[in-house]
DNA sequence: CCATTTTTACGACAAACGTCATAAACGTCG
DNA sequence: CGACGTTTATGACGTTTGTCGTAAAAATGG
């Protein structure tokens, strides 16, 4: 065991959906429904729940105006999608993909320095 | 002239072949298959050729054997991408995104040594 | 010019997604 | 209890993707 499992896919529509789970915990459909700023159906927003139930990634509760919640961590699919990146814009390799996230880019000292510890952090490794 | 267009959206599998391009330039169906490592039909490759040719992501040559060409940069991709995943992943901050590509990684000294080039770089701005 | 490859053109399928309409099942309140 | 609003269950439909099979068309080698 301790496999990594199947790196998880989901769509941009689909991360919709998690982001706002994982932002707001545990949700009903018509709040769900409720967060969106751009007009959509309400049964849109129940099926695309129920689909991402189906395939495990949030869970639904019993109780009765079911509740949906997350059922995967933020960061295992950040980790995903980053990897997906890194094979897909970069042929594996991250400094490439740094130095792109890096340019044409502000940042503040404060942030500036955070990245250089980053740094140093991997250094030391 | 000089917009951005819109975000180039691409999955997986239209990475692959485009990818494919990039790395190896203009490429008949044949050439593009046989530079595949797993099994798959050869007119699979075609037909996902001629998909990418009518989404204008990729120019079909006059000549006979027709020559698929990427008509898009990797870059303006990659851009792309990275803006997806810096909106879904990281909510926008570029910063942790950075710390998460560096984190649980090796590096070389000569890529740390780059690495902190595109700092001092970032820093000038 | 004919037989044998190669290349192309088409058309099919299934699965995944995004969208929604209908209508039944529930809950709540007066 | 009964009307009314909410929540669910289903079923549909169109588009995008990934995979191919067939067969016509073009290039090649005798």
């Amino acid at each position: 065991m301790a496999g990594k499992s199947k790196p998880i896919k989901l769509s941009q529509g689909e991360m919709e959906i998690m982001n706002l789970l994982w932002q707001n915990g545990p949700l009903s459909i018509s709040k769900a429904h409720a967060a969106f700023d751009r007009p959509i159906g309400y049964t849109t927003i129940q099926t695309r729940l129920n689909r991402l139930a189906e395939k495990g990634t949030v869970k639904k509760s019993a109780e009765r105006p079911t509740r949906y919640e997350a059922a995967i961590s933020q960061d295992s699919v950040s980790a995903g999608h980053l990897e997906q990146l890194i094979e897909n814009v970069a042929q594996g390799s991250v400094v490439p993909l740094v130095a792109q996230l890096l340019s044409d880019r502000k940042f503040s000292e404060a942030e500036i320095a955070e990245l250089k510890r980053f740094i140093d952090a991997a250094e030391t490794n």
